[in-house]
DNA sequence: ACTAAAAGGAGTAATAATTATTGGTTTACC
DNA sequence: GGTAAACCAATAATTATTACTCCTTTTAGT
C-alpha cells in the first residue's frame, strides 16, 4: 500500500460505499463510477474491493443472486434481504451476541472471529 | 412431481444430504454418487437440489468459496464456517429469535420468512 | 532531482459455478 | 398400449470473479 493515501479510484470506490446504504455489488459500483471515471475497469473494482476488504474498511455482507454485496459500515449489525427484489437493508435492532460467541467457543473449541445474521423475506414494496 | 415418489436419483441426492452433516456442495454430492450412478450428471444434481429446495426439504445454508452448501436438516439452527478449510458445522446452541423477528417485522414493515446466522472463524484443527 | 522498485490500472483472457437447451428415455395414468 | 409429463445426460451457454500482460504513476532512497 502507498503510504500517503488511497489512489483516486480506490478512494472513489470506498467513498461511494461509504455514501450509500444500498449494499452494492461490484457491478453496481462500476456502473455508478463509470461516468466520472470513463477508463475505469470492472477488474479494478473487484481488485480494490478485495484490497479494501483486506484493509478491514469494507466487508461482504451477503450474496444475493450469486452476487457479493458490500458494505463500508463496519460496526456489527445485521441485514434484511428481500428474496424478490434483492434489496439489502440494514437491521440495527439486534441482540448482542458476545456471550453467545463465548459459549460457542468453549463448547465447540472453534475460534470464532465474527458472525453474520441475515433475515430473508419480502420487503414492504414486494409483499 | 410424480405422485408416487421421487425418482431414483433425486431420492439418492436427498438421502445423501439427510445422511451427512458435512453440508455438501453440488460437486461433492456428484462425486459421492457417481460410483453408484455412473451416468449421473452434474446438471442433474443442480436441478434436483433446486427442486428439493422448492419442495422445502433442503436448503442452502452458506456460500463458502463461491460455492453453495446444502443441508437437509430443516429445523432452525445456525452454522459455523471455518475460513481456512471451509468446513461447515451445525451450531445448535442458539437463542430463539421469534420475538426479534416480530419486532423487526413491526419496525421495518418487511415480511420476514426466516433468518440465517453464520459464525466465521477457524476450526479447532485449523487454529 | 534521479532512478530503481513497487503499486496501480486497463484490457483481455481465463476460471469456475451454475443454468439453459436439446433430444432422448422412462414413468404414470387413462 | 398410447399419450403426456417427468426425468435425465450431455453439452453449450451464462455469469460473476480472478489472473495475466503490459503499460503508467508513484514512492523511497540516494
Amino acid at each position: 500500500m502507498r503510504s500517503q493515501n488511497y489512489s483516486k479510484k480506490r478512494q472513489a470506490i470506498y467513498e461511494l460505499l461509504l455514501s450509500t446504504d444500498t449494499h452494492p455489488s461490484a457491478d453496481w459500483i462500476y456502473n455508478k463510477l463509470k461516468p466520472e471515471y470513463p477508463d475505469l475497469s470492472l477488474g479494478t473494482v473487484y481488485r480494490n474491493l478485495k484490497v479494501l476488504e483486506e484493509n478491514q474498511v469494507v466487508k461482504s455482507v451477503a450474496v444475493v443472486g450469486g452476487c457479493e454485496r458490500y458494505d463500508a459500515r463496519m460496526s456489527q449489525h445485521s441485514h434484511f434481504v428481500c428474496k424478490r427484489c434483492g434489496k439489502v437493508e440494514d437491521i440495527f435492532y439486534c441482540e448482542d451476541m458476545t456471550d453467545l460467541l463465548e459459549i460457542i467457543h468453549i463448547s465447540s473449541d472453534h475460534h470464532i472471529d465474527n458472525y453474520n445474521l441475515i433475515f430473508y423475506g419480502n420487503c414492504s414494496k414486494c409483499s
